[in-house]
RNA sequence: GCGCCUGUAGCUCAGUGGAAGAGCAGCAGCCUCCUAAGCUGUUUGCCGUAGGUUCAACUCCUAUCAGGCGCACCA
């Protein structure tokens, strides 16, 4: 695949170094784009990390780089308090134009994962109930890192891991038998710790309406069980109306069925230890703060052996690397899960565990309660009806995962002409409308190997592509450091670049050439702004 | 008590040890012209606090304060 501007230009600044400086090693060179354009389309500090080697000032070392550098990609170098600072020459630049054009979609991808199989466990969330917005963030993550992934050249599978066994579906059961029992008349104490949700009632009358009193001697077990079959496929409609995708299910009774548990469980019995009537792990011993229990006094096993079980199983499916996104709320749970797979003798680096920070909603000033058990709850579904799926999506998506969020319903819907999503799809709407604009008045569309692109001189023309050439590598970037929030950043730029272009130069004039080359560069930057937009699963409207 | 995360402009937040940022809000302007869901200009910072490491710290280390989340034979 071919090398980034950006890529390009490192290479090109370690050949300099090295024919500057040949008699030493030199360290890999560090090039970041430049915000500020004075200092450049991108910039190095390199000559700091030299001075100590070389034995000489940066501002020295930075001159000389400087001056060597001038020629080939880089139109113009500048040593300026001990950074190099370069321009991307007009010529690579444009080079840049038909290489969009011609991978339209694929332009962005990369190799970089090199076909690395990585299984992606996210939401996951206990059947017991709807989902909301805390989820709905993991959700979103998780899908878009998944996208980011894939165009990163990972071979990725997305999975949900469905609890569908323990004591919290007997309670679920429980809880809806008791209003079952209720429709039908009798009354009973409400079971402890029991679910009191509105939906608890909800399935309780459609299992009165397709069962009758046919139900009535059945236990909380049966119960459990539909219940979480109709919860489940409400969260999968929830997921699939938020546009977030999965690829498997994986339920959590298959491991017992497979005897996968019993299994584990014998393959980790000369580690154990009986203790209290209960069998342990020694997980302290590795990176865990304490030891664990496998069985429990009464016989059964714990939910970490079945969890330990699962990740065994996604590296006996094949993949080489899984990567699961927690609630932060969970993080106690990181270095149990990692130190029982070492004592099954896996590589905890094997596992990435991401955490993510909870979910404040607020409705303007005030907060808005999310206690699953309180009659006050605001679902993710309410959260989509309210401000649509594009708007939180793109909300979801700006903060990196472990910064508090704070979403604000009013915000995200009240200011929705002044959202940062709408200013994002602007970007392309508006790009679309210019070329419908060209149609309407009969300006060809030529495509870049034929228009004369070294017409696009503008200080603008140039900030702009060089943005859309760092497209690529901001997505190998979040793909690398699994942050999503980079992209919707950089098609906020990106737009920012792109409308203050658009007022300071007609694109169509009566320069019929100039015309035309600015239309490859507008029809570029729509192919940018869409990728970036399908990557986050937020629609590209032609027009608003 | 112990552990993890967060603390950057009025608000919400970006910021791979190297030149303090964006959006919103505020203020002042811009549509006979490809969509004003836009643009231009402008105000605001002991980067929680105190030490330390470094040529260089918002970034790393230690302590401390504040907020959040964990610390089950629940999942």
């Amino acid at each position: 695949m071919r090398l980034t501007i950006k890529e390009e230009i490192e290479t090109r600044l370690s050949e300099v170094i090295k024919e500057t400086y040949p008699e030493k090693p030199i360290p890999i060179s560090q090039v970041e784009p430049e915000k500020n354009p004075t200092y450049g389309d991108l910039s190095s500090n390199i000559a700091f990390t030299l001075s100590k080697l070389l034995k000489k000032s940066p501002g020295e070392i930075a001159e000389r780089l400087a001056k060597n550098l001038s020629g080939g990609i880089i139109e113009k170098a500048e040593a300026l308090k001990g950074f190099v600072n370069m321009w991307v020459s007009q010529g690579r630049l444009c080079c840049l134009l038909p290489e969009i054009e011609e991978k339209k979609d694929a332009f962005g991808r990369s190799n970089f994962g090199g076909g690395k199989r990585v299984l992606l466990e996210f939401v996951s969330a206990n059947p017991t109930g709807p989902l909301h917005i805390g989820h709905g963030r993991g959700a979103v993550y998780g899908d878009v890192l998944g996208n980011i992934l894939s165009a990163s050249g990972f071979l990725v599978e997305r999975e949900y891991y469905v609890n569908d066994t323990g004591n919290q579906i007997e309670r679920l059961g429980e809880s809806v038998k008791h209003r079952y029992l209720e429709l039908l008349g009798e009354k009973g104490k409400f079971p402890e710790e029991g679910y009191s949700g509105e939906y608890i009632a909800d399935i309780a009358k459609k299992i009165k309406e397709d069962y009758g009193e046919g139900a009535k001697d059945k236990d909380a077990i049966y119960f459990g069980k539909i219940s979480l079959k109709i919860l489940l496929s409400d969260i999968q409609k929830t997921l699939s109306d938020f546009s977030v995708r999965f690829d498997s299910f994986f339920y959590e009774s298959s491991l017992y069925e497979k005897g996968e548990v019993e299994k584990l469980l014998s393959d980790l019995s000369s580690a154990a230890y009986k203790k209290d009537g209960a069998l342990w792990l020694a997980t302290s011993k590795l990176s865990d703060e304490k030891d664990r229990v496998l069985v429990r006094e009464d016989g059964r096993p714990t939910y970490y052996v079945a969890d330990l079980a699962y990740h065994r199983d996604k590296f006996d499916r094949g993949f080489s690397l899984a990567i699961n996104l927690w609630g932060t709320d969970h993080h106690g749970y990181v270095e149990r899960i990692k130190s029982g797979l070492r004592f099954l003798g896996y590589d905890p680096k094997r596992l990435d565990i991401i955490l993510y920070q909870l979910v404040a909603l607020k409705r303007g000033k005030e907060l808005v309660s999310m206690s699953t058990r309180k009659g006050e709850f605001i679902t993710l579904d309410d959260v989509l009806r309210e401000v649509g799926k594009d708007a939180a999506r793109f909300f979801l998506l700006m903060r990196k995962h472990d910064a508090h969020l704070e979403f604000d319903l009013e915000l995200a819907k009240k200011e929705s002409s002044e959202n940062p999503v709408y200013y994002v799809q602007y970007l392309h709407a508006r790009c679309s409308s210019i070329l419908r604009e060209a149609e309407t008045r009969g300006v060809a569309f030529i495509p870049a190997d034929k228009a004369d692109l070294l017409l696009l001189q503008r200080e603008e023309e140039h900030r702009l592509m060089a943005k859309i050439g760092l497209f690529g590598d901001e997505i190998k970037q979040a793909a690398k450091l699994y942050q999503p929030h980079r992209i919707p950043l950089y098609l906020m730029e990106l737009a920012g670049i792109f409308h203050n272009y658009y007022h300071h130069h007609k694109v169509l004039s009566e320069n019929k050439e100039l015309s035309q080359a600015r239309l490859v560069l507008i029809n570029c930057v729509k192919i940018v702004a869409k990728n970036g937009l399908n990557l986050l699963g937020i629609s590209a409207p032609e027009k608003m």
